[in-house]
DNA sequence: AATGTAATTGAACAGTGTTTAAAAATATAA
DNA sequence: TTATATTTTTAAACACTGTTCAATTACATT
């Protein structure tokens, strides 16, 4: 009686084929711009039947947005073979800043736009999971940072909170378009050359 | 002959009713979620009548665009009173903060919110007139500094653009609600305190 | 009072996300 | 194999969206 296992697997790989559909797509034209039709066509089906997959277009980001923290993981788990904090710590920030500037939808989706699902907050801690992941090692980091004597002095949470928000200013800035203040030659490595600014200046020593 | 006069008078009052229904709306539920025709019913005027005084919904957009920049300009006018260029830096910084927290929404709207249309409207020059304004401000007091010897040897394009996205980073993290991953006890002040934790950094030494 | 101009309207167009009743395809049972 | 039951897919419809435009209305000028 495998008919039912055979079934659930089909089931899955039409799930799987809208979720590359809408993912090509969005990184393609963008989120907003990307309609139900749209994504139908592209696997050949019609927009009725996507609501039989997902309950609707939040359901499908939600989908992707979780992706998305695994992949980012997935890219930070080489950081555990740097044993020097500070060099861990730019590591992950480049790696941060690549991961946002190759996927920038994807990014958007994970810490720009609004999340959806916030008046139902129930089901936070279950979304957040792996953001915590990530924040911790962070935090983890820094403490290493600071126990190294390389911030004398500084708060463990605020500082990894600065931290973080600098690579992320960054990347939201570039990504939501507001780089264009910043003079024209150097928009195209302004991220990148921010980011080595910020390493310089954490590599000052503590007065 | 007064009359073309106060015609274009109430013109121009149909046009800020326009403008102040619009920020109402945006602010209410979003940009996005707002129609022309949910102001047209707060105005109490056909959603055509609208197209008569903005070319379409971008155009409405962008006027309550630069209304903010020029009030967050107004704020920062304090700072010329200000001789110590990194004194002033600071101040920038915690006025920018104030202004954010202040007023979430229209800062959400400023730096946040995609910009509906940026690539296709050729005008961007204009629209971001103020935006330069106030980096321009920013990047000139960075230049002091590394007269002064705050920053030796840094590079004043991108040490801005780092500077900026960190206080950046830290207000639309807040304001976009991913700060939930910081400790439940600091939450309430992780803003302010990581902006302090970036002066300390900005005062050590250059090596 | 008649004319010309500017403001306003409501209908229409092509698009959107989503729902739903019917149809088609498929699995199970007799 | 045939009949029934279940699941999957579809097309049409609903209520929206931004935008355009011919027709109407309001009004200042002659």
């Amino acid at each position: 009686m495998g008919v039912a296992e055979r079934k659930e697997r089909e089931k899955e790989v039409l799930r799987e084929q809208i979720l590359t559909a809408a993912k090509t797509l969005f990184l393609e034209k963008g989120v907003e711009k990307t309609s139900i039709r749209n994504i139908a066509d592209l696997i050949e089906y019609s927009p009725g039947s996507i609501y039989h997959y997902f309950k609707d277009k939040n359901e499908i980001f939600h989908a992707l947005h979780q992706g998305g923290f695994q992949q980012l993981m997935g890219k930070m788990e080489v950081l555990i073979t740097i044993p020097n904090p500070m060099s861990r710590l730019k590591a992950m920030g480049s790696i941060y800043v690549e991961f946002a500037l190759e996927n920038p939808d994807m990014y958007d989706l994970m810490f720009i736009k609004e999340a959806p699902m916030e008046h139902v907050s129930n089901s936070n801690d279950e979304q957040w999971k792996e953001g915590y992941g990530t924040f911790n090692f962070l935090r983890a980091t820094i403490k290493e940072c600071i126990l190294e004597g390389y911030f004398q002095g500084h708060d463990q949470e605020a500082l990894s909170f600065m931290v973080w928000s600098t690579v992320h200013g960054m990347v939201s800035l570039h990504i939501r378009r507001r780089c264009e203040v910043v003079l024209a030659q150097r928009q195209g490595t302004i991220v990148k050359d921010g980011l080595n600014e910020f390493f310089s200046i954490l590599d000052r020593p503590s007065s």
